[in-house]
DNA sequence: CTGAAAGCGCTTACAG
DNA sequence: CTGAAAGCGCTTACAG
């Protein structure tokens, strides 16, 4: 028997195939004694509930979807490892309901999906990844106003429901540490206006509270760039070409911090003695540079909890809007 | 109409419903007028095939699972960003033959499941992550002994259908790298006699490389340590007690060939100065370190593709015990 | 507490 | 080339 059914369960059983869907389903009503002899029958065949007959039965499949939006032409390997950590505290989060995920990298036109519910193979659909692909984005815009629904990390544009950081706090956070540990000549590195509005909020916060210590902060957009790190490399030079008395830098996110900091040491500059470096997503390989980078982490399980709340219990997105928490955690460059 | 069917499609095109599935699914000999007749309802209605009767017709759910083991009590973000970067190599493998990707991260009894096929939610089953979680493993082997099939990444252990990359390979590239450049030193830092039996591999190709050059590597095996990095930083300090004039490490694995750079830093030893290291995986973070590291780089591409192909189009499993190339990947270290 | 039966939405062998 | 019908393996309302 290449695969047994509820029919072979019952034959062994002894009892109708019905009574063995109810009992292995834990419906209220069956006897303890007959659930004690399918769940046997059950073991001793090796049977396991058929999931598509059960799915389509149930009109719901206990399946999440989560689609990562790369950037055209990318390297699987090259994509911003925060997604990965996202992608991991989304995976506990769902697994945590006994859900099923189902992963998608998306890049270009040849491989655009956003039909997981409509096929009935997900119950919903989170979308997280670079806002750079513009071709993504216009085609996830489209998907929502034709009716697929879905929830997103960050901000990529208007119509999306989202979830995102604290990012004006971070800003702020940022801002104080480096006043508190004496630094004046404060520089901002990041995109300006992006899609991604969190890199605006980010910058915001942190010129908010600068401000009320009587500082502007330099503000430097980086120049195009293979990847943020490439960008970050080059926002340093231009950043020292402008303002070589900078003294702090808070850059919008870690990769671009990264370059920055790989851009200060080329210049000779010593960090964090000349210049104080924070960065922004608390990615792993953070902890590995020389010195470690100082960043603001937002709190990645509730960022993936509460996405996966929102997408699967939320239907009128209430939730949309919602603040993850960051922390400063500081470690060597400032 | 909250989802509309193929009945609904066949009213709005004029046809009955298994003219709708036929002309669909790209049947042969549907008209060509009817067939752009009932594309056009389908369109007009948003209307998607329904996966779950499709697949449970079919017996087949054009799905992939894979499970990553993690180690117990891990953060999902400091999983190793190998795993990482395979599991994104394996996406597009399995995107690329129109396949779905159920993806599951799994570290404690409490969430351990090997019943994906067995349920009809996948065709064919990869586990990749680490084997230190023995319960992990134990778990699995037992799963294949009762008949439940899949394909692993590494050497978790004897009964497994594996692929690998090229250690053998990968040790001698490195050794005859460190010794072309001058070095006469060298050790080796790895795990011995683990389980996952790659580190030995790397390592027996590394000695035998300089042992036809007359020279026998000092062997380190990490200590105890939280993570590879941790035990990587403990290596370092043990190596220099025990062989102070060192001049070369070879690193079974880039998270711990990143701790012994820290160990080797914290020391007072310039790298590649006083001692030349190459890591081994590739990881993105390497290329973000100070020096950048000097890496034994597996195809991935060729990786994901590989394991993909075997577990889905290679029932015998001949592809097993496959060896990904590696190439040297000249960087900063070494 | 248990069984017989309908039905979820498809695919395809069979008939025409 | 197209339609009517069976059947994939479940879940549950209905009857007893």
């Amino acid at each position: 028997m290449l695969r047994p059914t509820s029919f072979d369960v019952a034959e062994r059983a002894g009892v109708s195939q019905s009574t063995v869907s109810r009992a292995l389903r834990g419906s209220p009503g069956v006897n303890a004694e007959t659930r004690a002899r399918v769940s046997a029958a059950a073991r001793e065949l090796g049977y396991v509930v058929d999931r598509h007959a059960s799915s389509l039965r149930l009109k719901s499949s206990e399946t999440l979807a989560l689609v990562t939006i790369c950037r055209p032409g990318e390297d699987r390997s090259a994509i911003n490892p925060f997604y990965f950590a996202l992608l991991g505290s989304i995976a506990a989060a769902t697994s945590a309901r006994g859900f099923n995920l189902l992963v998608s990298f998306q890049e270009s036109p040849a491989n655009f999906r956003a039909d997981f519910v409509a096929s009935g193979l997900a119950d919903a659909m989170i979308v997280i990844g670079t806002t750079s692909n513009r071709a993504a984005w216009d085609y996830f815009a489209e998907a929502q106003a034709s009716g697929l629904e879905f929830v997103c990390w960050g901000s990529p544009g208007d119509p999306f429901h989202w979830m995102r950081s604290d990012n004006d706090a971070g800003g702020r956070i940022a801002a104080e540490h480096l006043v508190a540990t004496g630094r004046r000549r404060p520089a901002f590195v990041g995109p300006q206006r992006s899609p991604q509005r969190q890199f605006d909020e980010r910058r915001d916060g942190f010129a908010a509270a600068l401000a009320a210590h009587g500082i502007t902060p330099a503000i430097v957009s980086p120049p195009a760039g293979a990847d943020r790190h490439a960008q970050g490399v080059a926002a340093a030079r231009a950043l020292l070409d402008a303002h070589p008395d900078t003294d702090a830098i808070f850059a919008a996110s870690d990769m671009l911090a990264l370059g920055v900091l790989q851009g200060l040491k080329d210049a000779g500059r010593s960090v964090p003695g000349d210049v104080a470096l924070i960065g922004f997503d608390g990615i792993r390989a953070g902890t590995l540079a020389d010195p470690a980078l100082t960043t603001l982490e937002p709190d990645l399980d509730a960022a993936g909890e509460a996405l996966v709340a929102m997408a699967l219990e939320d239907d009128d997105h209430r939730l949309g809007g919602t603040r993850i928490p960051v922390r400063l955690a500081r470690r060597g460059t400032a």
